[in-house]
RNA sequence: GCGCUCGUAGUGAAGUGGUUAUCACGCCUCCCUGUCACGGAGGAGAUCGCCGGUUCAAAUCCGGUCGAGCGCGCCA
């Protein structure tokens, strides 16, 4: 008899019906034994009865997750045997065979959602039972549902999928790469790519006018709640002949706002998406990819402390630094060990420490309010528009360090105060970031973001004394608070890319040997082009209401780049390694 | 590479110097004909991540180490 899914059984009712599955659970009554059968469209209850002996004798022997086939009489339960809590719980099987089709042994994990979940360690290396319990069932279909938009949006602004490869080539721009030992060539190496950058530009040279990919990318960089290790996925896209606004504004915001309000169910804080230039994001939220879906902005004291008597905010002020703070609505109720665990936030952000101030009964406390002026106190106060129950917390540093620090504690207090409502989503484009940056580490400047973004302004905009004020054509998309996407209008001209990279101290010869693609391919009527690519990964993470990234991938990798089921990276026998021409001790 | 937090039966947790290390789920045996997270009786299962130290006494305190999560660095 063909197999009925369990979803279709409502139309059989009455009829002798077969169905497949995982013995979700089995209640042994003695002389009555039920199983409820899940298979990947619902639960059913089968019965079994001591005089269909058979079948009664494999009931017995069932144990959870066990696979079964059941044949039987699919009947409605008698009034008062029903169910309302199940969608199949008014219906029942009358099992006459069962056929035993697989065994379980106990379980590492459990399976079912209400059960306490298992450790994320455990679930990864159990992660086939893992991906058995309902929410990872949901969360994989979601993600189909989620590339069929994607698919479907861009085929029908007739875009052209197109697959570029996986074997590349190392940039020396970027994230660390992961790299192939080519067999036939011994002693060079392939790359898997970080992103298809170089290759679309290239099919914009090709004539493909309008691409986009969901491509795989490959960066060996450590990685964190809402960073995979190793490989992710971009909505990638590319425009030839456009003009300004129209990735943005025509064709990816419509997208993303569908994603948002018809794919994800949720509110938009805003119908028109704010531009936010990179240094005003910096200054008034702290961060580059702010939340918006609440305020408490950065405000700067620095003028109206400028005399004060508090050495520490005096002191900074007077090297050059700066005091802002941020209000709290609500602050003042905090406890002395909650404002500690945000002062320990704080410092390991680079803070020295945390003044604050509270206002309580029309009085202002703190630890620092004796070292302030009545006039200090009532500028703050006017400034920072604060009222009884609210909290002031400081910031006194460098620019650079205050405004990391106030960005990181205006995320955690928004947080802590519940402000970021899960079913609201605010959407910015942070636009203007710096062409080039300056590197701590390396003393030198260096390219800020990307190398392939126009100049705002073009090859004059490069001839600029100070070469940090250069602003690049490039821009992120922020969701909540998320950097989902990064584009660019791209620099097509051999000339802008030489002067740019000259800057930097590279000459000629240096573009030519590490971008000859491109700036040969730029030679022979390269069209003005544009794109972005969306972290698709990340956003279907925000749109489900997900904190951690690995929850919405089906085998991802683990902290330290290990996926324990499979044990890769693993070692590699010494034949293999000799076919590559690699010879060293690291084979085990 | 650095910082914070964590590591106790198969799983999830409790236990912050002193009896035989506690509980829930799971597992095993037996009983049970209307349960649906069935119920009842009994049982097995832990060198408290590892090494060292302090102490009359360590799961508990200290040092180191390994592993995990989060954050920083890093992520054009």
């Amino acid at each position: 008899m063909t197999r009925t899914l369990i979803r279709d059984l409502n139309s059989k009712l009455g009829e002798a019906v077969t169905v497949s599955g995982w013995v979700h659970t089995r209640r042994d009554h003695g002389g009555l034994i039920f199983i409820d059968l899940r298979d990947h469209t619902g639960i059913v209850q089968l019965v079994m009865q001591p005089e269909n002996a058979e079948a009664f004798t494999i009931a017995e022997q069932a144990r959870d997750e066990f696979v079964l086939s059941a044949t039987g009489l699919l009947k409605e339960r008698d009034e008062g045997l029903k169910n309302p809590n199940i969608p199949t719980g008014t219906i029942e099987i009358v099992v006459e065979t069962i056929k035993l089709l697989n065994r379980s042994e106990a379980l590492p994990i459990p399976v079912h959602d209400d059960a306490p979940r298992a450790s994320e360690e455990h679930r990864l290396k159990y992660r086939y039972l893992d991906l058995r319990r309902a929410k990872m069932q949901e969360t994989l279909k979601r993600r189909s549902e989620y590339n069929k938009v994607l698919r479907d949006y861009m085929y029908e602004r007739e875009f052209t999928e197109v697959a570029t490869p996986i074997l590349a080539n190392s940039s020396p721009e970027g994230a660390r790469d992961f790299l192939i030992p080519s067999r036939i060539h011994p002693g060079k190496f392939y790359a898997l790519p970080q992103a298809p950058q170089q290759f679309k530009q290239l099919l914009m040279v090709g004539g493909i006018a309008r691409y986009y990919q969901l491509a795989t990318c490959f960066r060996d960089e450590d990685p964190r709640a809402d960073r995979l290790y190793g490989e992710f996925y971009q909505l990638d896209m590319e425009m030839s002949f456009v003009e300004d606004g129209e990735v943005v504004r025509s064709t990816m915001e419509p997208l993303i706002k569908k994603l948002v309000t018809e794919f994800a169910g949720k509110t938009l804080v805003s119908e028109d998406v704010p531009r936010i230039p990179y240094s005003e994001a910096m200054d008034r939220f702290g961060s580059d990819k702010p939340d918006l879906r609440f305020g408490m902005e950065l405000t700067d004291l620095s003028d109206v402390l400028a005399n004060t008597g508090f050495g520490v905010f005096a002191n900074t002020i007077k090297s050059g630094g700066v005091v802002k703070a941020i209000r709290v609505e609500g602050g003042a109720s905090l406890s002395r060990s909650q404002i500690d665990q945000f002062a320990l936030t704080a410092k390991s952000e680079g803070a020295g420490g945390l003044a604050y101030l509270t206002y309580d009964n029309g009085e202002v406390k703190s630890p620092i309010a004796k070292f302030l002026s009545s006039e200090e106190l009532a500028a703050i106060k006017e400034r920072m528009q604060a009222k009884d129950g609210d909290a002031v917390f400081f910031g006194a540093d460098t620019r650079l360090i205050v405004n990391k620090v106030l960005g990181r504690l205006r995320s955690d207090f928004a947080t802590h105060f519940e402000l970021k409502d899960p079913n609201k989503v605010a959407l910015a484009w942070v636009v203007d970031f710096p062409f080039y940056e300056w590197d701590e580490r390396a003393k030198k400047i260096d390219f800020g973001h990307n190398p392939f973004s126009m100049p705002k302004g073009g090859v004059e905009a490069l001839q600029v004394e100070d070469k940090l004020s250069i602003v690049a054509d490039q821009y992120d998309m922020v969701m909540n608070g998320y950097e989902v996407c990064s584009g660019a209008v791209r620099n097509h001209n051999p000339e802008v890319m030489y002067e740019a990279f000259g800057i930097l101290g590279y000459d000629t010869d240096y573009v030519n040997a590490k971008f000859g693609a491109m700036i040969n391919a730029f030679k022979f009527g390269a069209p003005p082009h544009a794109g972005c690519a969306f972290g698709i990964d990340r956003m279907f993470m925000v749109l489900v209401d997900e904190d951690n990234i690995r929850e919405i991938v089906a085998f991802p990798k683990n902290g330290s780049g290990m996926d324990t089921m499979m044990n890769s990276p693993s070692p590699i026998d010494e034949a293999q390694l000799k076919e590559l021409s690699i010879t060293s001790d690291i084979a085990v």
